[in-house]
RNA sequence: GCUCGUAUAGUGUAGUGGCCCAUCAUGAAGGACUCUCAUUCCUUCGACCCGGGUUCAAAUCCCGGUACGAGCACCA
């Protein structure tokens, strides 16, 4: 045995087991109940980042097959696919819509009840509790293939109402996992009441069928080889594992990643932020306080942020809870060097600049690349501002230009160069400067800083350092959004 | 209650029996550079949940405990 060399720390994602070249499918299956949130990312970097590895596909599948707790969201089905492609990088390969495949999961279920390892049920779900806690098999179980067809036919045909009956995978009521005893397949909703969002599809159907049984014969229909997922599915997978033994069919790849929390947000739902946004606590799906993917991406992270952040938690089956900072310290690599440095002045206070200085000052864009060019500051008309938190500091150094000691209503030039170690603070010449919100999202609440900003013809969406602040996003020529320090 | 899963520095993460008095990042502290509390660079700090067992050897395997999380929905 030759001696091994030296562990190297592995870098990126771990090796995925199994996996060809070029055959890899895997899949990302979001509910269409609202855009995607920051959680909804680690399933499209994670599972992207592996196709891409790969070589393989990526499928974006819209899971819209509840109406009634969960409806889709119809903005959602445009909304999804173009925020999954800006944070990948690349459109995903093909995009499958759920309810466009209610006859493929019917012809399942019916082959499901004719080969006898389905049955139309017709116990309330408080009566299966006890069949599921005791380990007995329910009245409907033994029925044979003709029944179950016939009782289908009736699920089918809106003879039975939701809640009288479903169909239920066969798999054995002494399982010691409770969740895997016979576990439903199918179920009727009201459409009548409740209609798919979506207009070809409406009241169409009665009949829908449930997570584990869509997700597990689209899978199969799909082609897919692996599944990377949160750990919270773990049982999900047991049972499609069953249904698939059923099938004779061979279940993928399987990998979990661990709950993570954002200490500054806590928990979250779709569903919760849909009804706070109707009820007009929030502007928006993008409103900066929300953690959705729009919300960042108007906050100015950037999708290698995410990305770099996502690929660094990996896909262990921890429970973490991770400070937003951790999010931010990647996108402050990705935007320093673009960032072009501008002064904005909270609570300015206002001096008049008396002794001898230039009329004028120039100072570099970017401190890091001189190549970005100049920003000027006129004098000749010589007021100035300062922010009140420095005014009290009495003898300061303005950035880049002037020493000065600060009276009630006067800056006295000192000295043009540095003479001592008197803080150095950012400053803004009355002529440059532009009445200007800050608008910050923080421990939930909006707070807007009025001040005066240094006037800048950047477009919406440049991400810009305010000097001793922080980086932040235009919005217009006189708003910026606060991204993070 | 039943079932399943996880447990490495403050926070994340590498590590699949000897290379580990444990990796990298982030964070904190200090310093260099810099006319920003930014960026960059350097230094320092700091961890294998507890108890048994297997083994010549355990962060790594086994058992028990503890803690945390999840499933047991006619939600996804």
């Amino acid at each position: 045995m030759e001696k091994r060399e030296k562990k190297e720390r592995r870098i990126g994602l771990p090796e995925l087991t199994n996996a060809e070249k070029g055959k890899v499918v895997l899949r990302f299956a979001p509910n269409p109940n609202g855009p995607l949130s920051f959680g909804h990312a680690r399933g499209i970097v994670i599972n992207g980042e592996y196709a891409k590895e790969w070589e393989g596909e990526l499928i974006l599948r819209f899971d819209d097959t509840d109406t009634v707790v969960k409806p889709p969201l119809p903005h959602a089905y445009q909304q999804i696919p173009e925020e999954a492609a800006w944070l990948l990088g690349y459109t995903p390969h093909r995009i499958v819509i759920a309810s466009d495949q209610i006859p493929h999961y019917y012809h399942h279920a019916e082959q499901m009840l004719k080969d006898g390892f389905g049955y139309v049920c017709r116990c309330s779900g408080e009566e299966f509790k006890v069949f599921r806690v005791d380990k007995t098999e329910c009245p409907c179980r033994p029925n044979d293939a003709d029944l179950n067809m016939d009782l289908w036919s009736k699920m089918l045909d809106g003879t039975f109402k939701p809640g009288d009956a479903v169909v239920r995978v066969k798999t054995d009521m002494t399982l010691k996992n409770p969740a895997l005893r016979d576990w439903p397949a199918l179920r009727m909703q009201d459409t009548a009441n409740h209609p798919h969002p979506r207009k070809s599809i409406g009241s169409k159907y009665r009949v829908w069928p449930l997570l584990d049984f869509q997700s597990a014969v689209e899978d199969q229909l799909q082609g897919v080889t692996h599944i990377i997922r949160g750990k919270d599915l773990m049982d999900s997978t047991r049972k499609q594992k069953l249904l698939y033994e059923h099938f004779g069919w061979t279940y993928p790849e399987t990998m979990y990643w661990g709950r993570v929390k954002v200490h500054e947000w806590g928990g979250f739902s779709t569903s919760q932020m849909r009804r706070d946004i109707e009820a007009g606590l929030f502007t928006g799906w993008d409103d900066p306080r929300l953690p959705t993917l729009s919300a960042l991406k108007r906050r100015g992270i950037t999708a290698d942020a995410l990305r770099a952040f996502w690929i660094e938690l990996g896909v262990t089956q921890k429970d973490i809870s991770v400070p937003l900072s951790a999010l931010f310290s990647h996108n402050t690599k990705q935007i320093d060097d673009d960032a072009p440095r501008l002064s904005f002045i909270r609570s300015p206070q206002k001096f008049k600049l008396t002794g001898n200085h230039p009329q004028s000052v120039e100072v570099d864009v970017h401190p890091n690349h001189p190549k970005m060019g100049q920003r000027l500051f006129e004098l000749n008309q010589p007021n100035i501002w300062i922010e009140a938190e420095d005014a009290v500091k009495g003898d300061l150094r303005l950035k880049g230009f002037v020493d000065v000691s600060l009276t009630a209503e006067t800056a006295d030039v000192q000295s043009i160069e540095r003479q001592d170690q008197r803080p150095i603070v950012h400053w803004l010449s009355e002529k440059q400067s532009t009445p200007a919100t800050l608008i910050v999202a923080r421990d939930g609440e909006i707070m807007e800083f009025v001040g005066q900003m240094e006037a800048h013809t950047y477009p919406e969406g440049t991400m810009v350092q305010l000097e001793r602040i922080g980086y932040g996003r235009v919005l217009d020529s006189t708003t910026i959004l606060f991204s993070h320090s």
